[in-house]
RNA sequence: GGCGCCGUAGCCAAGUGGUAAGGCAGCGGUCUGCAAAACCGUUAUUCACCAGUUCGAUCCUGGUCGGCGCCUCCA
């Protein structure tokens, strides 16, 4: 059995195949560049990223495309507020998303693609409609005239049945035939950004982007296509009626979904004060593997409730999987090898995989290496881990980190170097052997300040950086 | 109003028609010059409530209560 994951637009859990050999074509929505992402993004970034890690993990060879929406109504008016050019200030905030994705160990997508650089393939799709008959056009505005798409909701299984065709409803500045019509091409208005195209001077809507982007990469159909959940309707649902208007082929096999995160259980928002930015939770001390944990530990189906206690508990139980792993390299094993252990890391592996190809079932695959890494312990207490069982346990830990990547330390800036540890613990364990505690307990203390944990063990003592 | 999701121990959370994974916290213990760290053990007769189907339901059906989301800003 392969991987199952849960597809938008059949409500099914359904066995992913790559259309063509074993490439997958991926398309996910990325962010859009006016603020810092904050962690309700992230959450959905880092399902993307499991998703691709664990796709990897399982042998395909990913041709997946990100985009970074750069042309937008917000990203207009906070640039024209701040009397910034536009690109100037997309800039400033794609480089601090960059920034956050690496310190949140994304894996980089095979191509990732501004908007403002395909404007030509927009126009092209746009004109395509439009030789189809499938646009109309208001006040050099160009719409999509959704009577023309019977299929309009089948992803986000709207009936639209009760909304009266031809019906005028005031949403925005831009007047439409049909409460459903979105605009396509949006005509220039005083001191905007515009590009000049045979529709007249404007700026793209919202959703050509990535129906451009997705096809002029992947092709007309793609094997995956992935955002948060607030995005099924309209954009998704507009991204195919765009596709497939202009292709009349499925835009995309698979429809990945990734749902909410409430903070203390309540949806995020400005007036109640609890979004957080990555980068105020690392101001706050929290380390970029503890939110990522957190945000990777719970399925991407189910809301996520975030808390900064959760973030503590997430922090926690990294450690204990890191002390595992030390205790691997630092405990004394007695030769040979325990032969149920051995059977125990390969059914911990074979639990960890079924997990994660159940619909990426985060949670569970956690709860086979706990389990493994539990027993494992006690059996190291009880001198029955032998030498040779060291490399199967690596190798689950491995298993682990190709996908939730958090058992690495973020190297610290300046402090002091592994031999300089190591030298001082030699010291203080000489004069502990000499009964010298006060200055075993001196150096014991610089190092701690320094970040670095003395552990005593019977094999004596270890040390690690405070994470 | 329409559509949908959810309600499992103090917190986060998996799961199955046959009697409750895992993590964190708490408590107990091992180790230790002291300590820390680490590790181990332990913590739900019960899965919001009521009724039904069934030999048997947390898991199926109906209802009640509660929380949340979407319905053209939104990851």
């Amino acid at each position: 059995m392969g991987i199952r994951l849960y597809n938008s637009l059949t409500l099914q859990l359904e066995e992913f195949v790559p259309s063509e050999n074993n490439t997958v074509r991926m398309y996910t929505c990325g962010p859009t560049v006016y603020s810092y992402a904050h962690i309700g993004n992230l959450r959905t970034f880092t399902f993307n990223d499991i998703l691709r890690r664990w796709l990897r993990a399982r042998n395909f060879v990913l041709h997946d495309v990100m985009n970074i929406t750069d042309v937008e109504d917000k990203i207009i008016r906070n640039s024209m507020a701040k009397g910034v050019p536009m690109g100037e200030y997309t800039t400033q905030y794609e480089k601090a998303f960059i920034e956050d994705c690496a310190r949140m160990r994304f894996l980089p997508p095979w191509r990732l693609v501004r908007a403002t650089e395909h404007i030509p393939e927009m126009v092209a799709m746009i004109e395509t409609l439009q030789a189809k008959g499938l646009t109309y056009e208001t006040e050099g505005s160009v719409y999509y005239r959704i009577g023309k798409f019977p299929e309009y909701g089948k992803l986000s299984h709207n009936d639209f049945g009760g909304i009266r065709a031809g019906a005028r409803v005031d949403v925005d500045e831009y007047d439409k035939d049909d409460a459903r019509d979105f605009v396509l091409w949006k005509s220039r208005k005083e001191n905007e950004p515009y590009w000049d195209t045979p529709f007249g001077k404007g700026r793209p809507g919202w959703h050509i982007e990535c129906s451009a982007m997705a096809t002029k990469y992947l092709g007309n159909t793609l094997d995956i296509h992935a955002g948060g959940i607030d995005l099924m309707f309209p954009h998704h649902e507009n991204e195919i009626a765009q596709s497939e208007g202009c292709s009349g082929q499925p835009f995309a096999r698979f429809w990945l979904h990734c749902e909410h995160l409430l903070v203390d259980s309540s949806k995020m928002s400005k007036s109640v004060g609890n979004i957080y930015t990555l980068r105020e939770l690392l101001e706050m001390g929290y380390a970029p593997e503890a939110v990522r944990y957190l945000l990777a530990s719970v399925p991407y189906r189910k809301k996520l409730n975030f808390s900064l206690d959760g973030l503590k508990a997430a922090a926690t139980a990294i450690d204990r999987l890191r002390n595992f792993a030390l205790r691997l390299d630092t405990d004394k094993h007695p030769e040979g090898v325990n032969a149920a252990l051995e059977e125990r890391a390969a059914k911990s592996l074979a639990d960890f995989d079924a997990g994660m190809d159940d619909d990426l079932n985060t949670a569970e695959a956690l709860a086979a290496v706990y389990e493994y890494v539990r027993e494992t312990n006690s059996a190291m207490d009880a001198g029955g881990f032998h030498a040779g069982n060291v490399e199967s346990a690596r190798r689950v830990l491995a298993r682990f980190d190709e996908v939730f990547e958090v058992l690495k330390t973020a190297v610290a800036e300046g402090g002091m170097s592994d031999a300089e540890i190591d030298a001082l613990v030699a010291e203080r364990s000489q004069a502990k052997k000499s009964k010298n505690f006060s200055r075993s307990d001196e150096i014991r203390a610089q190092l701690l300040e320094m970040g670095v944990v003395l552990e005593d063990t019977k094999d004596g003592a270890r040390w690690k950086r405070k994470s």
